[in-house]
DNA sequence: ACTGAAAGACGTCGAAT
DNA sequence: ATTCGACGTCTTTCAGT
Protein backbone atom coordinates (compact mmCIF):
# COMPACT_ATOMS: atom_id res chain seq x y z
CA UNK A 1 0.00 0.00 0.00
CA UNK A 2 1.49 3.40 -1.02
CA UNK A 3 0.36 6.46 0.21
CA UNK A 4 0.47 9.95 -1.64
CA UNK A 5 1.38 12.64 0.50
CA UNK A 6 -0.46 15.70 0.28
CA UNK A 7 -0.32 18.20 2.94
CA UNK A 8 -4.06 19.91 2.10
CA UNK A 9 -6.32 20.36 5.13
CA UNK A 10 -9.76 18.49 4.87
CA UNK A 11 -12.99 19.35 6.52
CA UNK A 12 -13.26 16.47 8.07
CA UNK A 13 -16.97 15.89 9.76
CA UNK A 14 -18.50 13.98 12.59
CA UNK A 15 -18.33 10.93 10.80
CA UNK A 16 -14.42 11.54 9.45
CA UNK A 17 -14.25 11.50 13.51
CA UNK A 18 -15.66 8.28 14.32
CA UNK A 19 -13.45 6.54 11.72
CA UNK A 20 -10.53 8.07 12.70
CA UNK A 21 -11.12 6.96 16.75
CA UNK A 22 -11.74 3.93 15.75
CA UNK A 23 -9.32 2.75 13.54
CA UNK A 24 -6.21 4.56 15.72
CA UNK A 25 -7.04 1.87 18.68
CA UNK A 26 -8.55 -0.99 16.02
CA UNK A 27 -7.18 -0.66 12.61
CA UNK A 28 -8.36 -4.56 11.97
CA UNK A 29 -11.96 -3.14 11.87
CA UNK A 30 -13.39 -4.18 8.20
CA UNK A 31 -15.00 -1.52 5.68
CA UNK A 32 -17.92 -3.32 6.66
CA UNK A 33 -17.75 -3.21 9.93
CA UNK A 34 -16.67 0.45 10.38
CA UNK A 35 -19.96 1.37 7.92
CA UNK A 36 -22.00 -0.50 10.44
CA UNK A 37 -20.65 1.72 13.37
CA UNK A 38 -21.63 4.70 11.55
CA UNK A 39 -24.80 3.80 9.50
CA UNK A 40 -23.36 4.12 6.37
CA UNK A 41 -22.47 1.56 3.56
CA UNK A 42 -19.23 0.38 3.25
CA UNK A 43 -18.41 2.85 -0.38
CA UNK A 44 -18.96 6.45 1.61
CA UNK A 45 -16.15 4.46 4.38
CA UNK A 46 -14.00 3.34 1.71
CA UNK A 47 -13.69 6.48 0.24
CA UNK A 48 -13.45 8.51 3.10
CA UNK A 49 -10.73 6.41 5.02
CA UNK A 50 -8.61 6.61 1.55
CA UNK A 51 -9.31 10.20 1.32
CA UNK A 52 -8.14 10.22 5.37
CA UNK A 53 -5.08 7.97 4.49
CA UNK A 54 -4.17 9.96 1.10
CA UNK A 55 -4.85 13.49 2.90
CA UNK A 56 -2.23 12.51 5.70
CA UNK A 57 -4.57 12.47 8.57
CA UNK A 58 -3.81 8.85 8.58
CA UNK A 59 0.25 8.25 8.35
CA UNK A 60 0.47 4.64 8.65
CA UNK A 61 -0.86 1.39 9.75
CA UNK A 62 1.00 -0.40 12.76
CA UNK A 63 1.55 -3.51 15.27
CA UNK A 64 1.78 -2.74 18.54
CA UNK A 65 4.32 -5.00 19.85
CA UNK A 66 4.76 -6.36 23.98
CA UNK A 67 8.06 -4.52 24.65
CA UNK A 68 8.53 -6.62 27.81
CA UNK A 69 7.80 -9.90 26.03
CA UNK A 70 10.57 -8.94 23.50
CA UNK A 71 12.95 -7.98 26.23
CA UNK A 72 13.06 -4.59 25.86
CA UNK A 73 10.98 -3.79 29.51
CA UNK A 74 12.98 -0.76 30.85
CA UNK A 75 12.11 2.64 29.23
CA UNK A 76 14.43 5.40 30.44
CA UNK A 77 13.78 9.36 29.87
CA UNK A 78 17.15 10.71 29.20
CA UNK A 79 17.12 14.60 29.39
CA UNK A 80 20.73 16.21 27.54
CA UNK A 81 22.30 19.57 27.25
CA UNK A 82 24.80 20.03 24.52
CA UNK A 83 28.10 22.10 24.95
CA UNK A 84 27.11 24.71 22.36
CA UNK A 85 24.04 25.78 20.67
CA UNK A 86 25.39 26.20 16.80
CA UNK A 87 23.48 24.88 13.99
CA UNK A 88 26.40 22.66 13.29
CA UNK A 89 27.01 20.76 16.40
CA UNK A 90 22.52 20.34 16.74
CA UNK A 91 22.42 18.69 13.53
CA UNK A 92 25.36 16.59 14.01
CA UNK A 93 23.44 15.59 17.69
CA UNK A 94 20.23 15.03 15.49
CA UNK A 95 21.89 12.78 13.26
CA UNK A 96 23.42 10.71 15.54
CA UNK A 97 20.61 10.01 17.37
CA UNK A 98 18.35 8.89 15.04
CA UNK A 99 20.95 6.13 13.91
CA UNK A 100 20.67 4.75 17.42
CA UNK A 101 18.05 2.29 17.36
CA UNK A 102 17.30 2.26 21.26
CA UNK A 103 16.37 5.56 21.09
CA UNK A 104 12.68 5.48 19.99
CA UNK A 105 11.75 9.11 20.37
CA UNK A 106 13.59 11.91 20.41
CA UNK A 107 12.37 15.79 21.17
CA UNK A 108 13.42 19.05 20.98
CA UNK A 109 12.52 21.10 24.54
CA UNK A 110 12.30 23.65 26.83
CA UNK A 111 13.70 24.18 29.68
CA UNK A 112 16.84 23.36 31.54
CA UNK A 113 17.32 20.69 29.01
CA UNK A 114 17.97 20.80 25.16
CA UNK A 115 16.95 17.35 24.24
CA UNK A 116 14.46 14.52 25.83
CA UNK A 117 14.94 11.14 24.63
CA UNK A 118 12.69 8.00 24.96
CA UNK A 119 15.19 5.34 25.17
CA UNK A 120 14.20 1.38 25.48
CA UNK A 121 16.27 -1.25 26.48
CA UNK A 122 16.12 -4.71 27.88
CA UNK A 123 17.38 -3.85 31.61
CA UNK A 124 19.59 -1.86 33.66
CA UNK A 125 22.92 -3.70 32.16
CA UNK A 126 21.80 -2.81 29.07
CA UNK A 127 21.35 0.61 29.98
CA UNK A 128 24.80 0.86 31.22
CA UNK A 129 26.17 -1.06 27.88
CA UNK A 130 24.05 2.11 25.56
CA UNK A 131 25.46 4.88 27.74
CA UNK A 132 28.77 4.18 27.71
CA UNK A 133 29.10 2.54 24.67
CA UNK A 134 25.84 4.24 21.94
CA UNK A 135 24.89 7.89 23.71
CA UNK A 136 29.06 7.92 25.06
CA UNK A 137 30.03 8.42 21.39
CA UNK A 138 28.16 11.07 20.22
CA UNK A 139 29.90 13.87 20.40
CA UNK A 140 28.81 17.52 22.29
CA UNK A 141 26.54 16.11 24.59
CA UNK A 142 27.22 18.02 27.75
CA UNK A 143 25.70 16.15 30.49
CA UNK A 144 22.76 13.61 30.40
CA UNK A 145 20.36 12.89 32.95
CA UNK A 146 18.56 10.08 33.12
CA UNK A 147 14.98 9.05 34.68
CA UNK A 148 13.88 5.19 34.95
CA UNK A 149 10.20 4.34 33.89
CA UNK A 150 9.10 2.23 37.36
CA UNK A 151 5.23 1.22 35.99
CA UNK A 152 3.32 2.11 33.24
CA UNK A 153 -0.21 3.60 33.98
CA UNK A 154 -1.18 4.38 30.98
CA UNK A 155 0.06 4.18 27.28
CA UNK A 156 -2.62 4.69 24.50
CA UNK A 157 -1.35 5.90 21.44
CA UNK A 158 -4.58 7.33 20.46
CA UNK A 159 -4.89 11.19 19.97
CA UNK A 160 -7.26 12.70 22.02
CA UNK A 161 -9.88 14.03 19.41
CA UNK B 1 -5.61 -28.54 33.93
CA UNK B 2 -4.99 -27.20 30.66
CA UNK B 3 -2.72 -24.04 30.13
CA UNK B 4 -3.80 -21.82 27.53
CA UNK B 5 -1.34 -20.49 25.03
CA UNK B 6 -2.07 -16.30 25.81
CA UNK B 7 0.75 -15.02 27.39
CA UNK B 8 3.28 -18.01 27.63
CA UNK B 9 6.85 -17.37 26.49
CA UNK B 10 7.62 -18.80 23.13
CA UNK B 11 11.01 -19.60 21.38
CA UNK B 12 11.10 -17.13 18.23
CA UNK B 13 13.22 -17.80 15.31
CA UNK B 14 14.94 -15.53 13.22
CA UNK B 15 11.96 -15.73 11.04
CA UNK B 16 9.74 -14.81 14.04
CA UNK B 17 11.66 -11.92 14.81
CA UNK B 18 11.84 -10.40 11.03
CA UNK B 19 8.07 -10.56 11.28
CA UNK B 20 7.17 -8.23 13.82
CA UNK B 21 9.60 -5.81 12.53
CA UNK B 22 7.79 -5.75 9.46
CA UNK B 23 4.67 -5.43 11.16
CA UNK B 24 5.41 -2.80 13.58
CA UNK B 25 6.62 -0.88 10.78
CA UNK B 26 3.27 -1.38 8.20
CA UNK B 27 0.70 -3.88 9.21
CA UNK B 28 -0.81 -3.62 5.87
CA UNK B 29 1.47 -5.90 4.95
CA UNK B 30 -0.47 -8.89 3.17
CA UNK B 31 0.69 -12.59 3.92
CA UNK B 32 1.81 -13.17 0.55
CA UNK B 33 4.44 -10.00 0.99
CA UNK B 34 5.44 -11.24 4.48
CA UNK B 35 5.77 -14.68 2.67
CA UNK B 36 7.69 -13.62 0.11
CA UNK B 37 10.40 -11.44 1.90
CA UNK B 38 11.07 -14.78 4.51
CA UNK B 39 11.17 -16.80 1.31
CA UNK B 40 8.43 -19.41 2.37
CA UNK B 41 4.40 -20.14 1.48
CA UNK B 42 1.64 -18.19 3.02
CA UNK B 43 0.46 -20.42 5.30
CA UNK B 44 3.34 -21.14 7.74
CA UNK B 45 3.33 -16.97 7.58
CA UNK B 46 -0.32 -16.86 8.01
CA UNK B 47 0.33 -19.40 11.34
CA UNK B 48 3.23 -17.31 12.98
CA UNK B 49 1.25 -14.14 13.07
CA UNK B 50 -1.63 -15.84 14.02
CA UNK B 51 0.13 -17.38 17.44
CA UNK B 52 2.42 -14.52 17.61
CA UNK B 53 -1.07 -12.54 18.34
CA UNK B 54 -1.86 -14.99 20.42
CA UNK B 55 0.69 -14.95 23.04
CA UNK B 56 0.67 -11.48 22.99
CA UNK B 57 3.79 -10.34 21.08
CA UNK B 58 1.41 -8.42 18.82
CA UNK B 59 -0.69 -7.28 20.77
CA UNK B 60 -2.80 -4.76 18.53
CA UNK B 61 -2.85 -3.57 15.35
CA UNK B 62 -3.80 0.63 14.86
CA UNK B 63 -3.96 3.55 12.56
CA UNK B 64 -1.07 6.19 12.79
CA UNK B 65 -2.62 9.75 13.06
CA UNK B 66 -1.28 13.34 12.57
CA UNK B 67 -1.23 15.03 15.63
CA UNK B 68 -0.55 18.35 14.23
CA UNK B 69 -3.38 17.94 11.44
CA UNK B 70 -5.55 17.25 14.11
CA UNK B 71 -4.92 20.22 16.05
CA UNK B 72 -3.24 18.12 18.81
CA UNK B 73 0.18 19.84 17.50
CA UNK B 74 1.67 20.84 21.26
CA UNK B 75 3.05 18.13 23.23
CA UNK B 76 4.03 18.70 26.86
CA UNK B 77 5.89 16.45 29.14
CA UNK B 78 4.97 17.14 32.51
CA UNK B 79 6.88 15.70 35.66
CA UNK B 80 4.28 15.81 38.83
CA UNK B 81 4.81 15.31 42.83
CA UNK B 82 2.42 13.94 45.23
CA UNK B 83 2.48 15.58 48.42
CA UNK B 84 2.05 12.14 50.27
CA UNK B 85 3.25 8.53 49.02
CA UNK B 86 0.36 6.30 50.43
CA UNK B 87 -1.06 3.90 48.74
CA UNK B 88 -4.96 5.30 49.31
CA UNK B 89 -3.08 8.42 47.34
CA UNK B 90 -1.38 6.83 44.78
CA UNK B 91 -4.36 5.21 43.87
CA UNK B 92 -6.92 8.06 43.09
CA UNK B 93 -3.88 9.70 41.72
CA UNK B 94 -3.34 7.07 39.17
CA UNK B 95 -7.36 6.65 38.50
CA UNK B 96 -7.68 10.62 38.10
CA UNK B 97 -5.02 10.33 35.06
CA UNK B 98 -6.28 7.67 33.44
CA UNK B 99 -9.22 9.45 32.34
CA UNK B 100 -7.92 12.51 31.47
CA UNK B 101 -7.94 12.20 27.79
CA UNK B 102 -5.19 14.61 27.03
CA UNK B 103 -2.89 12.64 28.97
CA UNK B 104 -1.65 9.43 26.19
CA UNK B 105 0.77 8.72 28.32
CA UNK B 106 1.77 8.19 32.39
CA UNK B 107 5.19 6.92 33.79
CA UNK B 108 5.74 6.31 37.37
CA UNK B 109 9.13 7.15 37.71
CA UNK B 110 12.58 7.47 39.53
CA UNK B 111 14.04 10.67 40.88
CA UNK B 112 12.84 14.06 41.77
CA UNK B 113 9.36 13.51 40.92
CA UNK B 114 6.79 10.42 40.82
CA UNK B 115 5.18 10.97 37.77
CA UNK B 116 5.75 11.51 33.97
CA UNK B 117 2.76 12.54 32.06
CA UNK B 118 2.65 13.29 28.29
CA UNK B 119 -0.27 15.27 27.22
CA UNK B 120 -1.15 16.71 23.81
CA UNK B 121 -3.23 19.22 23.21
CA UNK B 122 -4.10 21.99 20.72
CA UNK B 123 -1.63 24.71 21.92
CA UNK B 124 -1.05 26.48 24.37
CA UNK B 125 -3.80 28.28 25.30
CA UNK B 126 -5.94 25.03 25.33
CA UNK B 127 -2.80 23.46 27.71
CA UNK B 128 -3.25 26.64 30.15
CA UNK B 129 -7.03 25.02 30.48
CA UNK B 130 -6.02 21.90 30.76
CA UNK B 131 -3.82 22.69 33.82
CA UNK B 132 -6.26 24.84 35.27
CA UNK B 133 -9.49 22.83 34.67
CA UNK B 134 -8.51 19.14 34.38
CA UNK B 135 -4.63 18.87 36.03
CA UNK B 136 -5.75 21.19 38.76
CA UNK B 137 -8.76 18.89 39.64
CA UNK B 138 -6.63 16.21 40.56
CA UNK B 139 -6.24 15.83 44.30
CA UNK B 140 -2.63 15.33 46.12
CA UNK B 141 -0.92 16.61 43.31
CA UNK B 142 2.00 18.23 45.00
CA UNK B 143 4.05 20.01 42.31
CA UNK B 144 3.83 19.96 38.67
CA UNK B 145 6.53 21.04 36.46
CA UNK B 146 6.05 22.04 32.14
CA UNK B 147 8.53 21.00 29.50
CA UNK B 148 7.21 21.91 25.96
CA UNK B 149 8.26 20.32 23.11
CA UNK B 150 9.34 22.55 20.43
CA UNK B 151 10.52 19.67 17.76
CA UNK B 152 9.98 16.37 16.94
CA UNK B 153 13.58 14.46 16.15
CA UNK B 154 12.54 11.07 15.87
CA UNK B 155 9.38 9.17 16.31
CA UNK B 156 9.74 5.58 15.77
CA UNK B 157 6.34 3.41 17.66
CA UNK B 158 8.81 0.48 16.42
CA UNK B 159 10.49 -1.83 19.35
CA UNK B 160 14.20 -2.15 18.68
CA UNK B 161 14.15 -5.88 18.05
C1' DA C 1 6.75 -27.59 9.61
C1' DC C 2 6.12 -26.43 4.83
C1' DT C 3 3.80 -26.49 -0.05
C1' DG C 4 -0.11 -25.99 -2.95
C1' DA C 5 -4.75 -25.51 -3.86
C1' DA C 6 -9.44 -24.24 -3.04
C1' DA C 7 -13.54 -21.74 -0.75
C1' DG C 8 -15.26 -17.80 1.14
C1' DA C 9 -14.86 -13.07 2.64
C1' DC C 10 -13.30 -8.59 1.85
C1' DG C 11 -11.38 -4.69 -0.55
C1' DT C 12 -12.13 -2.06 -4.60
C1' DC C 13 -14.32 0.40 -8.13
C1' DG C 14 -17.71 1.34 -11.79
C1' DA C 15 -22.50 2.41 -12.77
C1' DA C 16 -26.84 4.04 -11.03
C1' DT C 17 -30.29 6.44 -7.70
C1' DA D 1 -23.33 11.58 -1.34
C1' DT D 2 -25.09 6.93 -1.02
C1' DT D 3 -26.57 2.04 -2.75
C1' DC D 4 -25.88 -1.88 -5.59
C1' DG D 5 -23.27 -5.21 -8.02
C1' DA D 6 -19.28 -7.42 -9.88
C1' DC D 7 -14.29 -8.55 -10.08
C1' DG D 8 -9.86 -9.52 -8.23
C1' DT D 9 -7.28 -10.42 -4.25
C1' DC D 10 -6.54 -11.81 0.34
C1' DT D 11 -7.51 -14.55 4.28
C1' DT D 12 -8.17 -18.95 6.00
C1' DT D 13 -8.33 -23.83 5.88
C1' DC D 14 -7.37 -28.50 4.35
C1' DA D 15 -5.19 -32.12 2.15
C1' DG D 16 -0.53 -33.97 1.12
C1' DT D 17 4.68 -34.15 1.68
Amino acid sequence: MRFIENNSALALDDIDLRLLRMLQVNSNLTTKELAAKVNLSTTPVFERVKKLEKAGYIKNYIAVLDAEKLNKGLMVFCNVTLKAHTRAIGNQFVKDIVSLEEVVECYNISGDYDFLLKIMVKDMKAYQNFVLNHLGGVKNIGSAQSTFVMGEIKNSYAIPI
